[in-house]
RNA sequence: GGGCGAUUGGCUCAGCUGGUUAGAGCGCACGGUUCACAUCCGUGAGGUCACUGGUUCGAAUCCAGUAUCGCCCACCA
């Protein structure tokens, strides 16, 4: 019976080689679940962030892909009925900042197009972009059911949008009202509390004279209250000045008033505990409509509040002679102008915190505007109690205090935004100005209140926050508000996966609005991964020029050398660096996995298997397998991806390579083999990378498939009739072989011992010698005998002579076997002498170690038995291994 | 001002609920044209696990405190 052969290419070319092997994926359908549930299956769907539509992916998003990926392929390969669902997020400021930008450079302008033509173009521009992360998704390997692609702009997302605002309306936790918001002068819109980053700054603190009304209104030139502050081009909306009750230096002037620097106006001087007695002056101007603790304190005090700063950044008629500046250019004025007529009494740097648009960078300003808010208190204590109570867990914990904090001191959420791209806010105002909410796609019939027809109704313009959207994800994507097949089989999730730069953003939002609408947690576990920084750990950003592009690394290395370079070693929660020297492991790792299968398949005998005893090397590689299955297994039912990689990566390189392959090619190479022998040996190596395929495959999908069908084409019984691995079953472990592993332990002691004697004694690396073996007992001769060519080979001495012959050197190596020495002349072996005495000082130390250890009787008595007799072993074996090294000539 | 995290060989990092002789990769030293792989193979050096105290038969691991770094949250103008 002749073979087929198959012979791989000396360098596995990821470029070529991983975009065709997607192609097979796909032509197989093999990322979409079945049509209904396998019976007994077990569900399995993650939850992933839907990348911004703006550009292209970055190397969060890869990491991002490559952690889900791993599991969903392990759950896949396992039989679970797993879901992956892909999507883009519309990012309305974000998406909005973009295609300004574009339309700068074409001489347009948002205002220029107007909002119609304005969001034809965006949906252009989404067109394009939207393929653009999809098609590198599928370049990375993330097996995303593409059958399920969605989007938060398309009209699920929208009815999903529309129907849960409708309910949170109805249930009085939407509402429409005045209040300070903080506002991006440059993206025009309102901000919430998340996107307003805070910045630790050095501002400039003012001390101003605010003098004294007299009898007639007028300001007394000897008689002034100073306060201080940090933006003096807001005083035009000031409308009190504060001291605290307790402050006896201003208790006097409590009750009178101070007169506005070039307005004149009249302030109130009024007694607020806001007020810190030691902080600047003691006196604080009250500007209610541009600062939130003002604001406070005037909605406290019954005062006017006037707007003096317009939705671009300048100020209003309200600021008098200084309308129309800019705010930044009116600050030097207006202290300029009060320096001027004497009423500037110091200035000082002053270290202050001031809060920027995430998206650009602007200063914000806290502005008083009528916006829609969603009281999310009630929805935060419902999430909050899940994470508490362990219905849902936090990986790594310690973001379990982190995330209760922020849901602990919530506050309402401004969710209308004053921009085009997203969903329009569903509620329509009659002339009376009354409300009505709906959700019906083409809006209500009549105003609820007064029954107008809906030709006199007209929408509210804003805009929702593009976080409201992405809280409904989970379950908008799977046909929620309706009952549909998809949600009720897949909802609620099992994990999801995210950095942990969004908690707050998304993760809390998908909690809160999840069990509000659902009444259910809308996953079990939140695995949080951290931020991949460059070499320095600096993050990555556009502006530093330090950005790494996955895709280039995908292009030179391979998307499964990234994988490895990524996942590996990285625990959840924790920033890493991603260093050259990571890439070239990854890299080198498959290129390892490659050269493996290239000798196996090189190595295939002319004649097909029969069937023949399994050799030692064969069965101890099946049980080390075997183990290694278990504990990654175990490791990725955890979620401990770093662990499951060193797992993998350890039995592919060290056990299956370094020591079976090498022990295999004895096999195959030894003269006395029969053909049979030849067979069943090669047959027992492929079946062995078959099942290291396996274990491989989640961790480096495309080269592990490559080698599969190779694999396969040679014999598809080999890896069990599947012709594809991404569809292949996750292996079960195979049982343990004690004697196989304890043979192995014996053969792989004596063979690292020969190799040390060797190094020690200066053996030229090429050189064969002879090799003396005292066996520790009659057993161990048998075991020697029967892998002797394995010794001889891994460690390259010839002949092995067992027995001495009472000429034993002081240089041995030590192993369950027996004692082992080489035949080499006095004068090598006293080179290596001293050091053989410190191993055995070494050994001393560890003996004497554990004798008094398991000479304490508290240890005895209190330590686990199986502890106790743990160390009762190890002593037995060093003394054994003591025995051997220092035996009597 | 609160809170959280980190501190482990030259570098980058693993070490779960306390029980190994503290690991890996890179780097380093020495030796290698063994017919899968130099993107490799073999051998080796290198760590009082930041510091101080405590709990325990036993601590890198738990507790308290200190120091340095980083992050998050926060309405002192």
């Amino acid at each position: 019976m002749t073979t087929t052969r198959r012979e791989l290419p000396p360098r596995y070319a990821a470029a070529e080689v991983e975009p065709a092997i997607y192609e097979r994926w796909m032509a197989a359908d093999a990322f979409r679940p079945a049509d209904e549930r396998p019976e007994g299956a077990e569900p399995f769907v993650i939850i992933q962030p839907p990348p911004n539509v703006t550009g292209a992916l970055h190397l969060g998003h890869a990491l991002t892909a490559f952690v889900e990926d791993i599991l969903i392929r392990y759950h896949r390969m396992k039989g679970d009925d797993t879901l992956w669902l892909p999507g883009v997020d519309h990012a309305s400021i974000a998406a909005q900042f973009v295609l300004d930008r574009i339309l700068a450079q074409e001489g347009e302008s948002r205002q220029s197009l107007g909002r119609e033509r304005y969001l034809e173009r965006m949906w252009q521009f989404m067109d394009e972009t939207r393929e653009t992360i999809a098609r590198q998704h599928r370049r990375l390997g993330a097996s995303l059911d593409w059958s399920r692609l969605r989007f938060t702009m398309d009209e699920g997302s929208a009815r999903a949008v529309r129907v849960a605002f409708k309910r949170l309306y109805d249930d009085g936790l939407a509402y429409r009202g005045e209040a300070l918001v903080n506002w991006c002068p440059r993206c025009r819109t309102t901000i919430s509390d998340l996107e307003n980053v805070k910045h630790e700054e050095t501002g400039t603190l003012w001390s101003i004279r605010y003098h004294l009304a007299d009898e007639n209104g007028a300001p007394d030139p000897n008689a002034w209250i100073t306060v201080a502050t940090t933006r003096p081009e807001t005083l035009f909306g000031d409308t009190a000045v504060a001291v605290h009750p307790e402050d006896e230096r201003y208790a006097a002037l409590v009750g009178r008033e101070a007169v506005l620097p070039f307005l004149g106006r009249r302030l109130p001087i009024i007694a607020d505990e806001h007020v810190e007695r030691d902080f600047g002056t003691g006196a604080v101007k009250i500007t209610p409509a541009h600062d939130f603790d003002d604001y406070e304190v005037g909605k406290r005090h019954g005062l006017p509040m006037i707007t003096v700063i317009d939705e671009d950044g300048t100020l209003t008629e309200a600021a008098g002679p200084f309308a129309g500046l800019d705010r930044f250019e009116a600050r030097p004025k207006v202290v300029e102008a009060l320096a001027a007529q004497g009423d500037l009494e110091g200035e000082k740097p002053h270290e202050m915190v001031i809060g920027r648009c995430d998206r650009c960078g602007t200063v914000s300003e806290p502005r008083l505007s009528v916006q829609w808010f969603i009281d999310v208190k009630p929805l935060a204590e419902r999430a909050l109690a899940s994470v508490r109570e362990g219905r849902t867990r936090i990986i790594p914990s310690h973001f379990e205090k982190v995330y209760a904090h922020w849901m602990e001191n919530i506050h309402d959420w401004a969710v209308s935004r004053q921009l085009w791209w997203g969903h329009r806010i569903p509620a329509w105002y009659c002339p009376d100005d009354h409300i009505t909410v709906s959700d019906a796609a083409q809006g209500p019939e009549a105003c609820v209140v007064c029954g107008r027809p809906a030709s006199e109704l007209r929408q509210e313009t804003d805009i929702f926050d593009t976080w409201f959207s992405s809280g409904l994800w989970p379950f908008s994507t799977l046909g929620w508000p309706d009952p549909t097949p998809d949600y009720e089989r897949f909802y609620p999730t099992q994990v999801m996966e995210t950095a942990y730069e969004i908690l707050f953003f998304w993760v809390a939002r998908m909690m809160m609005l999840g069990l509000y609408f659902t009444d259910v947690e809308p996953f079990h576990t939140v695995y949080l991964h951290g931020i991949v920084r460059d070499p320095t750990g600096s993050k990555m950003s556009k502006t530093k020029g330090n950005v790494v592009d996955p895709l280039e690394m995908v292009e030179d290395i391979g998307a499964d050398a990234l994988r490895v370079a990524l996942v590996s070693g990285n625990a959840p929660g924790v920033d890493q660096r991603l260093t050259e020297s990571k890439l070239v492991t990854g890299r080198n790792f498959t290129n390892k996995l490659w050269n493996a299968a290239r000798f196996v398949l090189g190595a295939q005998p002319e004649v097909a298997a029969a069937p023949a005893a399994e050799s030692i090397a064969a069965r101890w590689i099946r049980s080390r397998l075997g183990r290694a299955t278990e504990e990654a297994t175990h490791q990725l039912e955890a979620l401990d991806i770093a662990g499951y990689t060193a797992t993998v990566y350890e039995v592919a390189w060290s056990d299956y390579c370094d020591w079976f392959l090498e022990m295999a090619k004895v096999e195959l190479r030894r003269e006395d083999a029969s053909d049979a022998d030849r067979a069943a040996t090669w047959r027992a190596t492929a079946e062995t990378l078959a099942t290291l395929l396996r274990l491989l495959h989640p961790l480096l999908p495309f080269v592990t498939e490559e080698i599969w069908s190779a694999l396969h084409d040679v014999d598809p019984t080999l890896v069990n009739d599947e012709p594809l691995l991404v569809c292949a079953a996750w292996p079960s472990p195979a049982p343990v072989d004690e004697e196989a592993e304890a043979t192995f332990e014996g053969l792989s002691a004596l063979v690292r011992g020969a190799r040390n004697l060797r190094t020690e004694a200066g053996v030229a690396a090429g050189a064969w010698v002879p090799l003396v073996v005292e066996p520790a007992d009659a057993d161990a001769e048998t075991t020697i005998r029967s892998v002797e060519p394995y010794i001889a080979a891994l460690a390259r001495v010839r002949p092995i002579q067992l027995g001495a012959d009472g000429n034993r050197p002081e240089l041995v190596a030590a192993s369950p076997l027996g004692a082992a020495w080489l035949g080499v002349d006095a004068a090598a072996a006293e080179a290596a002498r001293t050091r053989r005495e410190a191993q055995l000082a070494e050994l001393d130390r560890n003996i004497q170690r554990v004798r008094d250890l398991l000479a304490n009787p508290s240890f005895v008595e209190r330590a686990p038995a199986a502890v106790v007799e743990r160390e009762r072993r190890r002593l037995a074996d060093l003394e054994e291994e003591r025995r051997q090294l220092a035996a009597e000539r």
